[in-house]
DNA sequence: GCATTCACG
DNA sequence: GACGTACGTGAATGCA
């Protein structure tokens, strides 16, 4: 089809040298069949392919230049020598590369500038210019700071922005204001100011990006600035501005871009058609550029018709937006190929992999063991990748598949671990890992302390969490990333070891094998990092990852380690204790019904007390059920129903016996005698964490006889344990969010914050008001409705509605943030925390009605829920090293439960962990988010959990 | 494998 | 006009 619409002309200009540099940081070090190194040669030849794609699309090139530096003394060098002086020489494996990128370029038949005497930078500023003065759009590809003085709107309404190809980001004024807080014909007076270390522009000592830009911000340009030192009160600032003004100002005319170069080819010349294959075709296959080679072959000649026949997937809030750009982006990874694989079995190879490491200065990582614990099972293998299916397996501790096999050839382990620790200790290589806490663990019993880590998917939560749609999954597991990301279907896990009676250990799987599932998952692993992380500063998701759940991933690690002591024989004691009591409700249920039935079966139950004894009350759910949970068996024991009563406490001791007495002794490492839960990072959309496999974040407290479960977890002798809760968190947080006066006072005076509800709604405080204050402020958090809190309140849900309307007239604010908070949902997809956790609804606009409510509901709470957990997860990164600092090494923090932390400490040390914990948990929101209402902590002390509180 | 129930914040 | 009704979890149980 053609489109018969005259296009207005859009000229691409790429900064070839800057990406180069960019692409051979960020890339890993490939070669080409002749041993050259390509690794920035082969980015480089991606992008174009990529923008050769978007001829067609309405923002893509219709015109397109190279433009690269000519190496040599540019006409800056003249007014300042040092100018670019202090820059190191290209890395030796880059220097290669140089003459391969105007290889590309011409196997693209694309036109290529470079001038001598003339950067860049002038180069494309001046083509830009000459461009926008026909009317023309204007893409500059590069992300360098000082083209950014370019963009902007002509009078004519042509444009000029551009374009960060490795973050796939476009840059117009609102990104340019957000780096600099200026419009980009005051981009060069900050510049001026906060000078440039890497090209050796001087600027003013003493003045950053931050006093730069807030001195044009002030002034209005430089000169004013420089001009208005005289009148500033004394300080450094002043000194040095009034001291080294001549800099800034020959700063200025360094970083001013020439704009009226002689163009060495007219515009017209750029103009792009259809890429001619054969040239393409030439250095595709010199250099080994197969997948790129593939698609040119599949697309019958140019990338151009690659397009077409890959039409990328459309972007709409709510949807997936980068699962298009990510699936392009893989295209240019080679296929996942098994038969590349190496297994390692001699120390050589080993150290050649480890080389390999440090030379790529980025390696994915896994460990492999012979069962899911990490602290108690055994090391089986380590597998790691350096690139696309540059990926070995390392055999460790693999048995053989029966007692008769040969043991496999397997290097040393502790030999292997001793070579391994300084790559993977290393501050130089970044380690990642897909759920990296688990593999930190593994290494920590062999005193190995991985670092530094990245998490693909703790990365993958901070961007999706919440995101799935319809035939889409939205986990974060490897598998489904895979899936999603790459299109790639991994090995499964059960193929490998099988499943339930006939599951073996990963111990027992041939090395072959072993060797496919293992690398399969670093090279996965390697593949995913590559395609995920850039997306986090796209998508605004670099701020939570990195300043909230990249740096506890440790700190949660070493909490599993620690573990905390039960007291066996205090749980085998109540154990016996509720079984007994459950042996006699049995006998009186059974003789209350008539007859004996399986009391734990609903089902049964029910039929028992809505169809034999006939009682009233009995409702069917949609699967033609009976619900007999709590609220209606204790509707009928308010009828003086017996039967209803002794169920309630049968079912009580049941679920104590088989949730906590008895699965907890189970539970007890055998390593360590301690109860090692493991927690999710990504367990729950909120950004909280979750508890598993044993679930401590659930241990009974409300109730007398579940409390006595809580006196069962201890402390080691001379120690006792410390509980530390943030006090009220949520509605503090709801009230400084939602800007509720009348309740920010309350919390500043410190009343009691519920009695205060009940003055405020009801006139009185009483314990029947308070109650009634409580219930609905917990409500509030929940995302309100007449319906949900009738039933709780025990009133008609036009009493509800009264009470709803006069809770939102005397706390003004809360209806406010409501539809705020609901209206940004429904156009963005997402809300946000404090600290700019996202959390998606995709069924926020949904036409199911209970669905969409639903979503609202969870939408209203998730900003608030999320915040706290941002909080404490704050506190937590941070505690170690208060503690440390206050002289407290022996102060270990244990639990986590959502707005508790639990601690075991040296008697001697109460007062002083106190106040240590206490501070931190109480600022660790600030510095970067002040709340308006303090955060109250209270701590206990005790020999147990529950004297703890 | 799903529904029900109930333990926690 | 019906729907299911508070937010977020995990574990045990019965049953198809």
């Amino acid at each position: 089809m053609e489109n018969t619409t005259p296009r207005r002309p859009h000229l691409y200009l790429v900064d070839g040298s800057a990406y180069i540099f960019r692409a051979y940081h960020r890339l890993p070090p490939l070669t080409n069949p002749a041993g050259t190194p390509v690794g920035a040669v082969f980015g480089y030849t991606t992008m174009l392919w990529k923008l050769a794609e978007d001829l067609h699309k309405a923002d893509g090139p219709t015109h397109l230049a190279v433009i690269l530096d000519k190496s040599g003394k540019s006409f800056r060098n003249d007014i300042f020598p040092a100018y670019k002086a202090n820059r190191p020489p290209a890395p030796e494996d880059l220097v290669p590369q140089f003459p391969l990128i105007r290889d590309a370029t011409r196997a693209f038949s694309l036109p290529l500038i470079e001038e001598a005497g003339l950067e860049a930078d002038d180069m494309i500023a001046s083509y830009a210019r000459a461009a926008q003065a026909q009317g023309w759009d204007v893409t500059i590809v590069s992300s360098d700071k000082d083209l950014m003085q370019l963009v902007g709107d002509g009078p004519d309404g042509s444009r000029v922005d551009m374009l960060d190809t490795m973050k796939n980001q476009r840059i117009f004024l609102p990104e340019v204001a957000e780096k600099f807080g200026v419009a980009p014909e005051l981009v060069g007076d900050v510049l001026a100011l906060m000078g440039d270390a890497v090209d050796n522009v001087p600027g003013i000592r003493g003045i950053g990006p931050k006093t730069a830009t807030k001195l044009i911000q002030e002034h209005g340009n430089l000169d004013n600035a420089l001009a208005a030192a005289a009148t500033m009160k004394p300080s450094k600032l002043r000194e040095n501005l009034i001291e080294h003004a001549d800099m800034a100002r020959l700063s200025r005319v360094l970083v001013a871009l020439k704009e009226d170069c002689t163009l060495p080819l007219p515009l017209d010349a750029f103009e792009l058609g259809a890429i001619p294959p054969q040239p393409l075709a030439a250095f595709l296959g010199e250099h080994g550029f197969t997948s790129l080679l593939k698609r040119l072959d599949g697309g019958r000649g140019s990338p151009e018709r690659a397009t077409q026949l890959h039409p990328p997937k459309a972007v709409t809030a709510g949807n997936t937006p980068a699962t298009g750009a990510a699936r392009q982006d893989t295209a240019a990874m080679p296929a996942v190929d098994l038969a590349a694989y190496e297994c390692v079995q001699s120390l050589e190879a080993l150290d050649r992999w480890i080389e390999r490491g440090f030379a790529a200065r980025l390696v994915a990582f896994d460990t492999e063991t012979s069962a899911l614990d990490a602290i108690g099972a055994d090391l089986v293998g380590i597998s790691l990748s350096v690139g696309p299916n540059q990926s070995c397996y390392i055999p460790l501790g693999h048995r053989g598949s029966d007692m008769f096999a040969e043991k496999p050839d397997q290097i040393d382990r502790d030999e292997a671990l001793h070579r391994l620790k300084p790559l993977l200790e290393s501050d130089a290589v970044m380690k990642v890992g897909q759920n990296i806490k688990y593999d930190l663990n593994v290494m920590a019993r062999f005193d190995i302390t991985v670092s530094p880590i990245d998490d693909t998917m703790v990365i993958s939560f901070d961007m999706d969490a919440g995101r799935s749609e319809e035939g889409i999954g939205g986990g974060h597991g490897m598998d489904e990333l895979a899936q999603r990301h790459l299109g790639h279907t991994c090995i499964a896990f059960k193929d490998v070891c099988g499943t339930g009676k006939k599951q073996i250990s990963f111990a027992e799987v041939p090395l072959e094998r072993a060797t496919h599932y293992a690398a399969e998952d670093a090279d996965v692993t390697w593949r995913l990092h590559r395609l995920l992380k850039p997306r986090l500063s796209a998508e605004g998701a670099s701020r939570i990852y990195e300043r909230v759940d990249r740096p506890l991933v440790p700190v949660v690690a070493q909490m599993e380690r620690y573990g905390i002591k039960v007291d066996r024989e205090r749980l085998a004691g109540l154990s016996q204790q509720f079984a007994e009591a459950i042996a006699a409700l049995e006998g009186e249920i059974h003789a209350l019904a008539g007859n004996p039935f399986t009391i734990g079966s609903p089902k049964q139950l029910g039929e028992i007390l809505f169809d034999q004894m006939g009682l009233k009350g009995g409702k069917k759910g949609k699967s033609g059920q009976y619900s007999t949970d709590q609220s209606v068996l204790e509707k009928l024991e308010a009828e003086g129903v017996p039967i209803a009563r002794k169920v309630l406490e049968w079912r009580q001791l049941a679920k104590l016996r088989s949730t906590y007495t008895e699965a907890l002794q189970a539970a007890i490492s055998p390593v360590t005698g301690r109860v090692h839960t493991s927690y999710s990072l990504v367990g729950a959309q909120t950004g909280r964490l979750s508890s598993t496999e044993p679930n401590l974040q659930n241990i009974p407290i409300r109730t007398e006889i579940g409390r006595q479960i809580r006196d069962c977890f201890v402390a080691e002798p001379g120690n006792v344990l410390m509980a530390a809760d943030y006090s009220q968190i949520e509605l503090r947080l709801a009230a400084h969010m939602a800007d509720v006066p009348a309740l920010k006072e309350a919390f500043a005076s410190g009343a009691d914050i519920h009695a205060a509800t009940a003055q405020e709604l009801f006139g009185e405080v009483n314990r029947e008001t308070r109650g009634r204050a409580k219930t609905i402020n917990f409500a509030i958090l929940y995302g309100i409705s007449r319906w949900g809190l009738a039933p709780r309140l025990g009133v008609t849900s036009e009493e509800a509605q009264a009470m709803i309307d006069t809770y939102f007239a005397r706390f003004p604010g809360i209806q406010r943030y409501i539809h705020e908070t609901l209206s940004t949902v429904r156009e963005k997809g997402y809300s946000e925390t404090l600290f700019g956790r996202k959390c998606w609804f995709p069924r926020i606009n949904s036409k199911n009605q209970a669905e969409r409510q639903g979503s609202e509901r969870a939408a209203i709470n998730a900003p608030i829920q999320g915040t706290c957990a941002d909080i404490i997860k704050r506190a937590m990164a941070r505690m170690q090293p208060a503690l440390a600092k206050a002289g407290l090494p022996h102060v270990r923090m244990l639990l986590q439960v959502h707005d508790e932390l639990v601690f075991e400490l040296p008697e001697s040390d109460v007062e002083a962990a106190k106040a240590v914990i206490r501070a931190v948990m109480e600022e660790a929101a600030g510095p970067s988010v002040a709340i308006s209402v303090p955060l109250g902590v209270e701590i206990g002390v005790g020999a147990s959990w529950g004297a703890a509180h």
